[in-house]
RNA sequence: GCCCCGUUGGUGCAGCGGCCUAGCACGCCAGCCUUUCAAGCUGGAGAUCACGGGUUCGAAUCCCGUACGGGGUACCA
């Protein structure tokens, strides 16, 4: 069995590459990183892996280190923080000439060599391979080069990458954490590239001489990292240093099976986010998604998953995202939240422009919305402005619009509803307490009298107030709508009925 | 093609050789509550633990093979 239960302080990091928005994989290993990293007392080190100039976009690095501070996730070291080791950014740590040292000192002790080949050739010989069905990679043209051979690409100044030795024989074998001992023959393996062309190391050399570096105890990446592992574990041989533990995650999968991605949707986690998730509940499931605590429990606080977490408790199978469990999970962080704290998120949302509707006239009442809250809070899976808005809007409008079929309840006419309504905004009119509970005791008796099931009386009600069928307990609705609001509304519900169209 | 990882109800997980006539959660269905919808409560359906061989007194749990799924095979990370 494996040793897992690490309970010293660890040394861990994230290191994204500013390529693009961070999406929930991507963020569930930076989560289970950090609450490693505070489960053991550890520290938790942001590293941004900036070597693919190419693929470099805009905006990505903020929006990444955004995702993480809306989840809680703070680092002890990295951007904006500093630390001992700085600086945390490879293209800057690159100019420090780490990495060239580092690639020089593997050619002068005989584990990597300068390579000219150019792509045009690679290619090739990819194409070639492919033909004869034989497995593709380089063929190590370069790697048994003459002195003069060398000195004469050098003189030529050809575009050069230096290439990692491959061993010919022997087995890479290192531990993963998770699945225990993996065995890898480096045969099959290539001379891979550790500095291209332009002077930046690939990810193999850039992350392994940055860990050692640092300090990294222990390594959680994802799953797909483990066919590039003995890559890295014969480079810690080649440069005589002592590998951290490999702790390979499972990957997140979407509905179909296949590796969570943009095809699946809003993988983004920061659309998850604007779509009215918490942070909360992206933390506790994030945290759920391959791991699980020893007693069972899924509602969690973050504190609660720190203090239960352990590597025993990973799982190597990969997880499908699922939504609806999320949405689920939301709505008990919702329904957890105090009234005015609701208030307080609902506000701005409200407010926005595809918010309420227009012609609702803004700033809103926050004391009145404060009102309003309870009556929806059980109600919401998120905070989603269209359903907010259909939820709430009828309580901000002067006049909301019916339809007159669904006014009229089931064993009743357009006749008898109208008049159930008059009778009702009577009573509305004379109600001596305008609150709800005195309020239904009252319209519980009009049933009796007027002979009608409260499942009539009530359902036209509240379609006559709200123009909605599903809509907040009925009296609670009544008083949050005001008495004078409400008998105008009813009365104009009767009178549509009878006349097709209210009398003002 | 080759290499590697994985496989427990629709989904997320538990299970670490006997406590498993496989447990929990989401979802689903039904009932209760009830003025609608939620929420809540109660109950239910749903898994021959991918399949086939072994090992063992005993296997979801260990070993081997097959199938399926996934990942990797770049001067991407």
């Amino acid at each position: 069995m494996t040793d897992t239960s690490h309970t010293g302080p660890v040394r861990v990091r994230y290191a994204p590459s500013p390529t693009g928005d961070p999406h929930v994989g991507n963020l569930r290993t930076a989560l289970l990183n950090w609450v490693f990293a505070r489960r053991t007392g550890g520290q938790f080190i942001v590293r941004i892996e900036d070597t693919d100039r190419e693929r470099m976009l805009d905006g990505s690095l903020d929006r990444i280190l955004g995702a993480l501070e809306w989840l809680g996730l703070d680092w002890d070291e990295g951007p904006g923080k500093g630390g001992p080791f700085e600086p945390y950014v490879q293209s800057e740590r690159k100019v420090l000439g780490k990495y060239a040292e580092a690639a020089q000192q593997l050619i002068e002790n005989g584990h990597a060599y300068k390579c000219t080949c150019t792509p045009e050739r690679l290619d090739q010989l990819r194409q070639r391979q492919r033909a004869e069905k034989k497995s593709t990679g380089y063929d190590s043209y370069c790697r048994n080069k003459s002195d003069e051979e060398r000195e004469a690409d050098r003189a030529q100044g050809l575009a050069t990458v230096v290439r990692f030795k491959v061993p010919l024989e022997g087995e890479v074998v290192f531990n993963d954490v998770l699945r225990g001992p993996l065995t890898f023959d480096p045969s099959l393996l290539q001379d891979f590239v550790i500095l291209k062309s332009d002077g930046y190391p690939t990810y193999h050399l850039a992350h392994i001489v940055d860990d050692h570096e640092m300090g990294i105890t222990h390594v959680l990446r994802s799953e797909e990292w483990i066919s590039s592992t003995p890559r890295h574990v014969m480079m810690y041989d080649g440069f005589g240093w002592e590998p951290p533990e490999f702790v390979h995650l499972s990957i997140l999968l979407g509905p179909d099976r296949s590796k969570l991605s943009k095809r699946h949707g809003d993988t983004a986690l920061l659309e998850f986010r604007d779509r009215g998730f918490l942070p909360e509940t992206m933390f506790n499931f994030l945290s759920l998604l391959g791991w699980s605590a020893a007693d069972d429990e899924e509602v969690m606080t973050r504190e609660q998953i720190v203090a239960k977490f352990s590597l025993d408790g990973l799982n190597a199978a990969p997880s499908i995202f699922d939504i609806t469990k999320l949405e689920w999970m939301n709505g008990v962080y919702l329904r957890q939240l105090p009234v005015e704290t609701l208030s307080e998120m609902l506000l701005p949302e409200l407010e926005a422009p595809d918010g309420l509707p227009e012609s609702i006239s803004r700033p809103i009442d926050r004391d009145y919305l404060t009102q309003l809250v309870p009556l929806v809070h059980e109600r919401l899976k998120k905070i989603d402005r269209e359903e907010l808005s259909g939820m709430l809007a009828y309580f901000f409008q002067d006049s909301i619009e019916l339809v007159p079929t669904e006014v009229v309840q089931k064993g009743m006419d357009e006749a008898a509803t109208a008049s159930a309504l008059e009778s009702a905004a009577t009573a509305l009119e004379l109600a001596k307490s305008f609150e709800a509970e005195p309020l239904e005791v009252q319209f519980r008796a009009l049933c009796v009298k007027l002979d009608l099931k409260p499942r009539q009386l009530f359902g036209a009600l509240r379609v006559a107030l709200t123009a909605r069928k599903v809509a907040p307990p009925l009296f609670d609705t009544m008083v949050a709508l005001g008495r004078d609001r409400s008998v105008a509304r009813v009365r104009r519900a009767a009178s549509l009925l009878l006349h097709g169209q209210p009398i003002s």
